[in-house]
DNA sequence: CTATTAATCAATTAATTTATTGATTACTTG
DNA sequence: CAAGTAATCAATAAATTAATTGATTAATAG
């Protein structure tokens, strides 16, 4: 009655603890992170994260081995993506813990806002300002539910997804201010 | 504009590992998922994870260094608890997401519950039989909200905190049955 | 003050994880 | 089929983590 159980116990915990290992590497929930904007390959992720090509693979198989993600070749690429969008909810759910229960967290994140001189952290009214005149462009790149459901007035709407195809829409030679969901998009 | 942001985001991806680090262990999960159910000492945690106590001791410390438990030095005896209920939650968060992701605890899963010969989980109409027989007790150990949402006819609600306070009052010399929300509860 | 008990600390060893390097595989194109 | 590119593999060195052991600290009771 008790060895059974302690075996099925160090089972259970062992597969749970598989999750816990992937998500214990900075480098891999940055990897993550990309990945719950959408999927990409190798090359891009590596890329986005300054880590080394051979490197971002063998995370991504990690990632891969823990059933986070999952893999699709598409001709000369291989395409990342997240497995399941539960992924990303748990993903983020680790974040909003970290967040509650780090201190840190805050710290770092207040450092460097107060350390981007120059890019001030645009305050409400007078980006509306701004707007009005015309002197800037704010683009909204979260998912066009969350526009509809609330948004600055007198901005664009386009999810990331499309970007690139808008890139060319946009009035040249002005300033444009993204903006997402949070102060960790800095895109 | 590339540095600082690299910085920010390594130091931030840190401290997002610290949770993950704490959770990447089957033996600090073990410790977790005993503190989910109440807080505990160190020699009862030890005991019951069937670790040795200096290394209970110390995942314990990894575990109050992430934040996810914290201690209270009650006479000779440290008790700890989790931080906060949301660390359980997001245990719990972490359980669903390797169930569903990992087709191996499926598997490790069933495994056990064939290997419990004469201990069959009893199916729910014998089990309502035995009850109305008197032939067995069936004990509802969760709280009380859920049990209101719906329980087994027959069963008593004792949340396992008032357990020990209830245990004089239990019928003597008869099989009790007790029942929670999943397999894993094995009391 | 001494003995006892719970818990932590400190040091060691074994095991695992990470990043880097260079080689290899697999697919596409000309 | 030969060249070029994306990704993986394999091997290594460096760093981190885990478990064990024995010593130490802190609270309590006699």
């Amino acid at each position: 009655m008790k060895n059974p159980n302690r075996a099925f116990k160090d089972a259970i915990y062992e597969q749970f603890a598989r999750i816990g290992k992937a998500v214990s590497s900075p480098r891999r929930l940055e990897l993550l992170d990309l990945l719950c904007q959408g999927p990409r390959t190798v090359e891009v992720l590596a890329k986005e994260s300054g880590l080394a090509l051979a490197n971002t693979s063998q995370h991504l198989q990690i990632l891969r081995a823990a059933r986070l993600v999952e893999t699709e070749k598409e001709g000369l690429f291989v395409m990342y993506r997240l497995a399941d969008q539960t992924v990303c909810e748990f993903f983020h759910a680790m974040q909003v813990l970290a967040e509650s229960r780090l201190a840190e967290v805050e710290q770092i994140k207040r450092r460097f806002l107060e350390g981007r001189e120059g890019m001030e952290p645009v305050d409400r009214d007078a980006l509306l300002k701004l707007v009005r005149d015309g002197a800037v462009t704010v683009l909204d790149v979260r998912p066009v539910e969350e526009y509809n459901a609330g948004h600055i007035p007198g901005a664009l709407s386009i999810p990331l997804k499309e970007l690139k195809m808008h890139l060319a829409d946009l009035p040249q030679g002005q300033e444009i201010v993204a903006y997402c969901r949070g102060p960790y998009c800095v895109l």
